[in-house]
DNA sequence: GGATAATTGTTACTCAAGATAACCATTATC
DNA sequence: GATAATGGTTATCTTGAGTAACAATTATCC
């Protein structure tokens, strides 16, 4: 039984989806622009973003955080090895690779965090505080709900 | 001058755009299993919605649209024709290439369309028809700013 | 306590989707 | 009519992801 709510809701969800599609792509190419000055990308930077703020993490840890797959991880994680912005930590297993940043990796966070600041102000100028938190509820919850 | 309501705002931005990174990747897997299923991919998909709501396009009118380069829309082009979903109409030009969707096309995309809006009614469940509508209007203007 | 299962990670290979650069036709403009 | 702009293509490269198969280590279960 399909009511007039719910046809509009859908129209609603097909819209929503479209836009989520369409916002993305051009959104990725304006971070991706501002991380190759620092000769990064966005798959290293979300997990620069993951150790800096929960200090550190296993390929396996991340790769679920990420919803993808371990190989990703493991290439990821040699590039910003390789870069000198990650180091080993010494885990309880032996299987365990536990990372976390170096020094550097911190400090190129950091720098790269005062550009990336700018972006998102610039982008979300028009957005106020509410409806910011209500759009990051929203969004953990649709999440959540994609995982299932 | 940085006031307190300023730090917030950079926080929940910073927030806001890590949210959206790590909710797109995990959406578009899912998405692209249920088109797999039709043989179809997302950048497929985008172009299939777009003709079916629009009518008919130039690979300009897409590539600006949603904001790729012109080869990316010259190849979804090439193998939507091959499996026959769009066709070429005469544009006022010998220089356009107008495509449309053909009688199979449409046919696909609404079976097709059967299957994404019951995945996303699944994944918007806890969400109302109010917060949808606020969405889709944020992410415009977000858009927007992207853009320019 | 030892066989089996699970976990962590890697390697090799493939694919989708995008970018850039250079180019050809055709149409506009000066 | 020459030059610039527009629409589209081809060739080549890159990022980032997936799958399959595997090795090493640790857990589990009889």
């Amino acid at each position: 039984m399909i009511t007039i709510q719910e046809v509009f809701s859908i129209q609603s969800a097909q819209k929503f989806f479209h836009q989520l599609i369409m916002l993305y792509r051009p959104f990725e190419n304006r971070l991706n622009v501002l991380l190759n000055k620092h000769n990064l990308h966005r798959a290293q930077w979300t997990v620069l973003y993951y150790l800096y703020n929960y200090g550190n993490a296993t390929l396996v840890e991340i790769s679920h955080y990420q919803g993808v797959e371990k190989p990703t991880i493991t290439r990821t994680f040699a590039s910003l090895e390789k870069l000198g912005y990650v180091e080993q930590v010494a885990g309880k297993d032996k299987r365990e690779k536990r990372m976390q940043l170096t020094k550097q990796g911190r400090a190129v966070y950091e720098e790269v965090r005062v550009t990336i600041d700018r972006f998102e102000m610039e982008i979300l100028q028009d957005t106020s505080e509410e409806e910011l938190i209500d759009f990051i509820r929203i969004m953990e919850g649709i999440k959540n709900n994609i995982k299932k």
